[in-house]
DNA sequence: CGCCAAGTTGACAAGTCTCAATGTAAGTGG
DNA sequence: CCACTTACATTGAGACTTGTCAACTTGGCG
């Protein structure tokens, strides 16, 4: 988090604790009350929600610098898992609340990652609302290639898909099988290049703009 | 705004500016910066986001009480205009930050506030990514006619849809045929009655939420 | 090396989209 | 106040994308 002042910043240091994750770890319960906020520092994690029956529908994924859980209010609106080996920071949710009164600076912090998140749940309705199969898939993986961009990885480094491609799916709102279709067509056009199914190589972003009806064209935002 | 102590109450009322809006009025252009934060008095208001070319998609319905750009950031997210004639409580943005800054029961109040429409925006996701046409109108009007009764409306009005089919239709992810059908399915088999395109009395909430496959039942779950 | 989970590919059915015509309510001017 | 005009909603027929079920292949991990 940038924008912090010294004291702030040392204060929610000092409060955080650090401990690993494994690879399928559960790390939220849909439903059970929030007692910490938890920010990824290394690996990635997904968020999910359930419906009646066995549906569930993967609703976003974090990767680090990113924040689980920092406005669900008192019960946890989605679960969550790692879904690769990683690294949590956590905090009370109490003693956040605590920081955020008495920090202005804090505050502001937080403000910008939700406005953020809350940015990223917006495009991604668009993407379930309005988009053909080629265009969610090349939509989202500019969206992630985006944010692995700015975590500082050069762009020819290849897109890192930690999820598993039924998740990617759930969350495309597409079945695998659909999926896996449109990988090899976005694959076939020489748009992509599929390193292992979680490394995939953006070849030409351009075009894959242009796929996804420049939706999010300069989506990068300011934050 | 619930929860708020008389002094904020006081300030933040004396800061409101009230006024009158038209059918189809704008309030707000994408990418435009916030100037001003807009609470819904009366009559109701879309929001919506362009894709190039000339898609829109409609990403939420105002009621009153609901609260426009309370955390967009900088610019807007969205665009919105009002689809009734109504009346706006409108605040300059960055008196609300002092506001907010000075206030502690205010900032809780914008929170809960924030919390509730990220909620919304998740259970939208889950209508456009993991329902057919049938489920998602059948969920979208038991969380529309939910949100009425919290306005304090009995059960027995009849739900108000002040939006036209198409912006609706949007709204779902659909085009306007398969939404028109899917009223008249609905309508074949006694879950509905539309008095007219605007007024639609829901005859069985049970059955309804049993096709919308329960998904907003009561949002506390059991694990 | 072999097993099991994960991913790919194929054939077919189904739901939704598209295009087009018809019907209906709302707004406007004579 | 009525006829006209426009905007909006419903209905119909056919094409096409996606979902479904199933077989098959790949790859990770013991």
């Amino acid at each position: 988090m940038q924008g912090l002042d010294r004291d702030a910043q040392s204060r929610m240091l000092s409060a955080l604790t650090y401990h690993a994750v494994a690879k399928h770890e559960l790390i939220n319960l849909e439903g059970h009350p929030v007692t910490h906020v938890h920010i990824v520092v290394r690996g990635a994690a997904m968020a999910w929600r359930n419906r009646s029956g066995n549906h569930a529908q993967v609703v976003g994924f974090l990767f680090p610098g990113d924040v689980l859980g920092a406005f669900a209010g008192a019960t946890q609106q989605a679960s969550a898992r790692a879904i690769a080996p990683g690294t949590l920071a956590s905090l009370p949710a109490d003693r956040l609340g605590e920081l955020i009164d008495q920090y202005t600076s804090l505050r502001h912090a937080l403000y910008r990652s939700v406005s953020t998140e809350f940015a990223l749940a917006q495009d991604h309705l668009m993407v379930l609302g309005a988009m053909s199969a080629a265009e969610r898939l090349a939509a989202t993986l500019l969206q992630l290639d985006r944010r692995q961009q700015a975590r500082g990885y050069r762009p020819e480094v290849p897109l890192w898909l930690p999820m598993r491609r039924t998740d990617l799916a759930s969350y495309l709102g597409l079945e695998l099988p659909t999926l896996s279709r449109t990988f090899g067509r976005l694959r076939a056009a020489n748009l992509i290049t599929c390193k292992s199914s979680s490394e995939v190589l953006l070849r030409d972003r351009r075009e894959l703009a242009e796929l996804a009806g420049d939706a999010f064209e300069e989506t990068a935002r300011s934050a």
